[in-house]
RNA sequence: UGGGCCGUCGACAAGCGGUAAGUCACAUGGUUUUGGUCCAUGCAUUCAGGGGUUCGAAUCCUCUCGGCCCAACCA
């Protein structure tokens, strides 16, 4: 991260320039990302996290992981930890900072005290039900409830015998005393506390009230001494109650600056939605290569540099925004084309034989490793008599624009020689079989000694050097742009794209790669990137399909 | 509908009163032993729309239109 180019200007950064210059903070600046531990992290958590870590970073501020963990009905200990892992892979560092909600449950409730005892909190004992009921809507006021002006003595024993476990759950919740008739509904005598008589993953049985999240939240970044607390959106009509629990306690208010969550076109994002994914098993867990979630895109291959570099590119600012996929496309190839080794791989052979190649013969030929790093040097690849091709790369009768193999057409074999194909051989049921080429010993190495062109470059591997691997290849998940706005009666599940998979059985590649471990990147020429699975085994190979090559062919061929 | 926020190229997004950056996508041409990469070129006379202020407006004022968020004892 440390060279990526220096980031966007924009809102946020400007309001802590202004921040910095005024002297606010004494020219600190410390942020967090507060992660509810009830789910697995996606491209979306990704912008939360980096937005936040890399403005720490380069204000030389500091960034803190906090687990808010207030509500154990929904959480878990399992998800803290695939959390944790997943921000590490990322690359957002917070050092030492790893804090926990649940910490400070202790300070909070003495905090509670403290706003009872100003006449700014009371208990409610009023159900659920009435408590909505009375909250009015958003055009009409509320009305005050009736307990509303219990003292402060009654206030205080009523929150400790909540505490201490005397009172069942929903028969009190502790409430801030603001304003029934607010246009902002958050301000309608917000709840601060509810009876919860539920262990919590860290907590266990200590507790059972746990502070609900208008209360804790800014008291959390208070406590922590965060400076800017950058959140999503929807947290905007939360702000002016989280600076009022901050102001009546008369403590640390850090400012809260919102901006709009990342969406991508194409999938889902949404915590639901990826629950009934993985739940309904229309993909294979968490971490399905075809899943937007940080495990199931390190596992499609891609790296944290370019989840990075896509971040930076989708920027920051306050208006709704659904990215392109092909950003996220883009941000990938970048990093892999300048890092990935190339390597040759045949996804669909066709057997090719070399008519006039002496029968035993093997030479080994000179392959170029990173055609865009040449300090990756070179390797041998063993050429004989019969070779396969890709079956895409040859064509029985050839539209106008194919440049590839045809009957007696010439192309260069990549890295061997040119190859002119002579005969095509044909099973019972008229598919084609193999090829019977021939090639040309003065072209060795792919060069043409005597300036004769060919159109197009195949790849190519020697059938008995080859070994056989399983070949998964993605797609979009979902087959429309935008799950929130699709046609009447119609769910997401109406649009996953049956064809999001393929898995390829009979693929060949170069016999090095049996040797290469989980999370190993490459490029097959022609193809795309594709990394180790981790199903992988070096008696059967599985490689994932990360992103294809751009294709300007397969483009013309749409048309 | 009360309150809050937002509307700049197909998708993002700079811009902060001095005459529309950049990226992706797309298109065309060049280079190329990957139909990849790379390079070059093109792609908003106009900023949701109207009115106003100004020598000058995407930027300021105003009205209209459109979108999103808020009525969980979720975060």
């Amino acid at each position: 991260m440390e060279n990526s180019e220096k980031s966007r200007s924009n809102f946020i950064r400007d309001i802590i320039d202004k921040d910095l210059l005024e002297g606010k903070n004494n020219g600190k600046v410390h942020t967090r990302f507060p992660p509810e531990p009830n789910g697995h992290l996606h491209i979306g958590h990704a912008k939360a996290i980096l937005v936040n870590y890399t403005i720490a970073k380069d204000y030389n501020g500091k960034f803190n992981l906090r687990f808010d963990d207030t509500n154990p009905v929904k959480e878990d200990e399992e998800y803290v930890n695939a959390i944790i892992n997943d921000i590490k892979w990322l690359g957002a560092d917070w050092e030492e900072r790893l804090f926990y909600a649940s910490d400070y449950f202790e300070q909070m409730y003495e905090y509670a005290i403290q706003l009872i005892k100003i006449g700014k909190a009371f208990i409610d004992s009023q159900s659920a039900e009435e408590i909505r009921a009375n909250r009015g809507t958003i055009t009409s006021p509320g009305i005050d409830s009736p307990f509303r002006n219990r003292s402060i003595e009654e206030n205080l024993n009523l929150f400790e015998s909540m505490k201490n476990g005397e009172f069942e759950d929903g028969s009190h919740v502790l409430r801030a005393k603001i304003d029934m008739t607010s246009p902002n509904m958050l301000m309608r005598d917000p709840l601060m506390y509810r009876i919860r008589h539920t262990s919590h993953h860290r907590t266990g049985d200590k507790w059972c009230i746990y502070p609900i999240y208008d209360w804790a939240h800014g008291l959390e970044d208070s406590i922590e001494g965060i400076t800017h607390s950058l959140c999503s959106l929807e947290f905007q009509a939360h702000r002016p109650l989280y600076d009022w629990f901050l102001i009546q306690l008369g403590i640390h208010k850090p400012q809260q600056i919102e901006f709009a969550r990342l969406n991508l076109n194409y999938t889902v994002m949404s915590k639901r939605k990826l629950l009934e994914l993985v739940e309904e098993n229309y993909v294979n867990g968490w971490d399905d290569p075809r899943l937007p979630t940080l495990s199931g895109l390190r596992r499609r291959g891609f790296t944290p540099e370019a989840i990075q570099n896509f971040i930076e590119k989708v920027g920051v600012a306050k208006a709704h925004s659904i990215i392109d996929y092909a950003l996220l496309e883009h941000s990938i190839r970048e990093v892999l084309n300048k890092t990935a080794p190339r390597v040759m791989s045949v996804l669909n052979p066709l057997k090719v034989v070399i008519t006039n190649y002496p029968d035993d013969q093997v030479e080994e030929l000179d392959a170029v490793n990173n055609p865009e790093d040449p300090s990756a040097g070179t390797r041998k690849v063993p050429f004989s008599k019969e070779l396969y091709i890709e079956r895409e790369d040859f064509m029985e009768d050839p539209p106008k624009k194919f440049f590839r193999l045809g009957p007696g057409r010439e192309v260069r074999f990549r890295y061997a020689y040119f190859i002119t194909c002579n005969e095509v051989i044909k099973d019972s049921n008229g598919e084609v079989k193999e090829l019977h080429c021939t090639y040309d010993p003065a072209s060795k190495g792919g060069k043409s000694p005597d300036g004769r062109k060919v159109k197009a470059t195949l790849h190519w591997l020697s059938a008995e050097h080859a070994i056989d691997a399983e070949v998964r290849l993605y797609d979009r998940l979902i087959t429309v742009p935008d799950t929130n706005n699709l046609e009447e009666g119609k769910t997401f599940k109406d649009y996953i794209n049956p064809d999001s998979l393929t898995i390829l059985h009979n693929c060949k590649l170069e016999a090095h790669l049996a040797k290469a471990e989980a999370g190993f990147r490459c490029q097959f020429e022609r193809l795309g990137y594709f990394c180790v699975d981790p199903d992988s085994t070096p008696q059967k190979p599985v490689f994932n399909r990360t992103v294809t090559l751009r294709d300007t062919w397969a483009r013309m061929q749409k048309k």
